[in-house]
DNA sequence: CACTATTTGTTCAGCGATTGAATTATTTGG
DNA sequence: CCAAATAATTCAATCGCTGAACAAATAGTG
């Protein structure tokens, strides 16, 4: 790993033509509303003849429609809007976690063309038999998928823990998962997509960071960078920067859960001290709110605890404002490191965003410098609960968006 | 700020040679030997044709030249090593800072070949006067390089505070600056050097963010990713990510200074409390090894606090180690969030190293989650107090390095 | 209703850059 | 001295973009 930048493959005579797929693609996708061939040539500078022909192949590819007549005034032949075809290729987006499995399918509008979700505690099944459900889960999505018309072209898999390059699951603490080679437990079931321009058919990865796509994906119109922060029993973050992912070095980015917020405070699992988890984590919230032994499901306690902060319960506001106040103070200091001016409150957190929001901008407008300037936007997300399978499946699209020469390589 | 993921500019048919110049170029910077026209059509996938092609651009717009026969063993026609020119283009490098002024001028190869250091406290003077005598000494260095034979491409100027992308500095506490327009102010002066492919003469930016730049450049085998921290008065910090500094959503990344390490410890005069600045930063150092009212240059007071802790004076020690441990809790957190496996030491901090390195080390392997899996590398800056400067200079060259295109059509 | 202005999209010769094979250049080894 | 081997160049062919001309389709105008 040695720091050679940009060194970006060379480009060859029909990469000229893969680059200009994408980026012609890339702005039909991010049109407010369908631009004409002649839109598509003003804006990238390509001649109308060069876009044209390039539109014809995504057309012929299937990746892209003619919509109805633009609602163009004024004179002239009225021209023909682009729209990403609603019936080309789809993404697969699974889920696992700690008591459900979910599974879903992405049309490249960005659509959520099926949605299922297996409610069932999974920690007492082997990792083989979870994934085996999961087979299951998937193979009727895309069954689903197919009866509308749909094509997979890839899958992605979200996991509540580390994940390596090989798809291997380091360590999920909340599933009780270790060095689990998830590709090769699958590989005895059929494969539930085809490869695509080298792109295995299943991508793991960290349920923070693709919950943190499905925002980017879910609000096309919202920043360009954000932190997106996945409250559940451990605290994730994934964090998206101009648009892409950040996923570090090894891809292990996001463990905002061990910032310290408090260095000699109270003893985390993670063997420090003073970790934002022990202060903002779902058990510490519901430990500070007296319902610690409530055994709730996971995905419930947060609906149960904003049930009660409604009401007015004094012990429940105190705990927020406490969770909200650590969580500020860590979220101040990736502000301040990053320069980002969106955090988004997703996951657990979302539906305590009103409450836990005060607290949180009142730590950033004390200890961020640049807040004078430019404010911080904290809002919860827009997605709810099955986020990161949505994220998922919209990480496959959003491949072929900015990759479509694979894509269309395979399709013939 | 939308979110429009990788929408780079459409790819026209002249821009193939374009990517493919910095292509070649990047790989003939990068090479550990002078590499041949046929390793670099091996390398990258381009047929020899094009390569001898697009080197012949780069020789004769002076920024290839071939190298003696290269140590190549067998039998067959020997290689003509490709190497960086050492007598064209070349970048300009400026720093202002509170007691001193500094210029140098680094060639394509990386090589410093002017360097010069103006003592002096500015704090008194105007922004206007510091930048006349900052002029005075560019145009010196200038001279120089003319001399040697080279040709300034380019200026970048490092400030110890935030700047914003039209070059003004909003706001240098330690040099009293508050919006100062940079490039405004310096109109009135000839320009240092002519603009090269649309960006300005001379480009102002962030000491830490060059400095970390500089440490990239200095050792170009180290790794690709790592954070730089640049402890002065302030602490600033440098992200570089696969090789590129990382900026921010406006530029203003890498305030670890004001990261909390203690919510409710000392009041900082960000208006915060418990930043790491004042904690670590010179000053709390200073104070706490009882050297309070010594009143020491910047940038002698790191000497001489390592002269005292090789000494083994226990106050000084104690001071380093309360600093280190500070130091170490903020970095865990950023190692965390980022997945960084190498910090690096620079400014002030590099010659404390020695003293900051076990506590840092100890604090993230207490905290960081992944350290057990691949530990993480704390190491002083290779190069000194001027790596701002030097920085500055290497990133017009790393700019003139991945896009020649705009220096071979000045060049003609 | 005919006519013009206007804008969209397509067609086509031209051109620049890459390609692949053939050719030349230069050295080692027998 | 000759064959083998490797490096670099030359050159016709090809691919994709360019620019201009042209066809298509509509609104406005008298």
């Amino acid at each position: 790993m040695t720091s050679t930048p940009g060194l970006v493959g060379a480009v060859r005579q029909g990469s000229l033509r893969e680059l200009n797929l994408a980026v012609v693609l890339g702005r039909i996708a991010a049109a407010e509303r369908p631009p004409s061939r002649a839109d598509l040539a003003a804006e990238t500078g390509l001649t109308r003849a060069t876009v044209s022909a390039v539109v014809e192949d995504l057309i012929t590819g299937r990746l892209v429609t003619e919509a109805d007549p633009a609602p163009r005034s004024g004179a002239g032949r009225p021209a023909r809007g682009l729209v990403l075809a609603g019936d080309g290729p789809a993404g697969l987006g699974l889920e696992i976690n700690v008591d459900y499995l979910a599974a879903c399918v992405v049309d490249l509008a960005g659509r959520v063309r099926h949605h299922t979700v297996h409610r069932a505690d999974l920690r007492p099944h082997s990792p083989a038999d979870a994934l085996a459900r999961l087979v299951d889960l998937a193979g009727r999505a895309r069954a689903d998928a197919t009866a509308q018309g749909l094509t997979l072209a890839g899958a992605a898999l979200a996991v509540p823990g580390l994940v390596d390059d090989a798809g291997t699951v380091r360590l999920a603490p909340n599933l009780g998962w270790r060095d689990v080679p998830v590709p090769s437990l699958l590989a005895v079931h059929p494969p539930l997509t085809d490869a695509v321009d080298g792109v295995p058919p299943l991508v793991v990865d960290n349920e923070a960071n693709l919950a943190a796509l499905g925002e980017l994906h879910a609000d096309p119109d919202g920043p360009a960078s954000f932190l997106h922060i996945s409250g559940e029993v451990g605290i994730g973050a994934g964090i998206v920067l101009d648009g892409a992912l950040f996923r570090g070095a090894r891809g292990w980015s996001g463990e905002i859960g061990h910032i310290p917020v408090s260095p000699e405070g109270r003893p985390c699992r993670c063997g420090g001290r003073g970790c934002l988890e022990q202060y903002a984590g779902q058990e510490a919230i519901l430990a500070a709110a007296g319902l610690a032994g409530a055994d709730l499901p996971a995905d419930t306690a947060a609906a149960r605890l904003a049930e009660l902060a409604g009401s007015g319960a004094a012990d429940v506001l105190g705990a927020l404002r406490e969770a909200g106040t650590a969580l500020g103070v860590a979220v101040a200091g990736v502000v301040n490191l990053l320069d980002l001016d969106t955090v988004v409150l997703g996951g657990g957190y979302a539906p305590l965003a009103p409450w836990l929001r005060p607290p949180v901008l009142a730590e950033i407008s004390r200890r961020v410098l640049t807040a004078a300037w430019s404010p911080v936007t904290v809002r919860p997300a827009v997605l709810g609960a099955d986020a990161a399978a949505v994220g998922a499946a919209g990480s496959v699209v959003r491949r072929i968006i900015t990759r479509p020469a694979g894509w269309l390589a395979r399709a013939g």
